[in-house]
DNA sequence: ATTAATTCTATCGATTTACTAGGAATTAGA
DNA sequence: TCTAATTCCTAGTAAATCGATAGAATTAAT
């Protein structure tokens, strides 16, 4: 399940997304906008600009904006910043690899190669899903 | 991510399915081969006990026993006993459904779509591993 | 009865989650 | 330069969840 701050990442993207170019949002717009607590949102949104999705401007009149393409972000980045991994377990993931500590035979973990196919499908859906094919539906 | 409670009694079903038809396996041998805590394993046995994924014979000489067949074991399934829903948010969710809170328009949660796509793909992926695929890889 | 096992209930400590609070830093306009 | 509006930063907190443990009750074979 996604967390809560990923899920209102998707929405402040969303959001964003959807205005005009050159739009400069404040962070109590989106949250009126996409119904986020106000105070957890501005975490959010430092959250996305250290991965590079927003850049914002200071000061009066400041806020957010996009500075990713809707097509290029995808779900797969989304969840992989606010709640890390995609596959089941650490052993069979890609991004954040760490070897099972309960396996006997640290290279035959028996649960790995299984749920490796499922993170190649799994991540090949999510990266299906961008910002922009979420727009309007 | 898989709970350690979905990983162990995954890891406890395969033990099981290893072994000679009618063999009863005690909980603390399933514990030392598959390298799970034997008390906390316990309390996974009688979860897949209930689920009905594994059946027990009390007092002395007594144990844990597959009561079906390891081709009819899905990942999905373990998932759904452990950790829950597959979906990504309960919206999006057949077994766990429950309506966002905080989505305005009820009907139409800008995520739910794209989530339910996800849903489908990853869904089908997790029901095509079952035990019996996992043995001896 | 004794022994060896499951079953059941309760609890614990640590971590994570979902927020909230308060204020410092920055910027723009009057 | 002052003020208002905004982002940015650091803590803190209440509740839930997770991973695991403890111990007593129950059951069955000998």
């Amino acid at each position: 399940m996604l967390s809560h701050k990923a899920k209102y990442a998707l929405k402040a993207l969303l959001y964003l997304a959807e205005q005009d170019e050159n739009h400069i949002s404040r962070t109590i717009e989106i949250a009126d906008g996409a119904n986020i607590p106000k105070k957890f949102l501005e975490q959010i949104l430092l959250d996305l600009k250290r991965g590079r999705f927003v850049s914002s401007k200071q000061g009066k009149f400041g806020g957010y904006y996009l500075i990713k393409s809707k097509n290029e972000i995808t779900l797969a980045e989304i969840h992989r910043l606010f709640d890390g991994a995609i596959a089941l377990l650490p052993c069979a993931s890609l991004n954040f690899y760490e070897p099972c500590s309960d396996c006997k035979t640290e290279s035959e973990c028996s649960l790995r190669h299984g749920l490796m196919l499922i993170r190649d499908k799994t991540l090949k859906a999510m990266e299906g899903i961008t910002i922009a094919s979420l727009v309007n539906k």
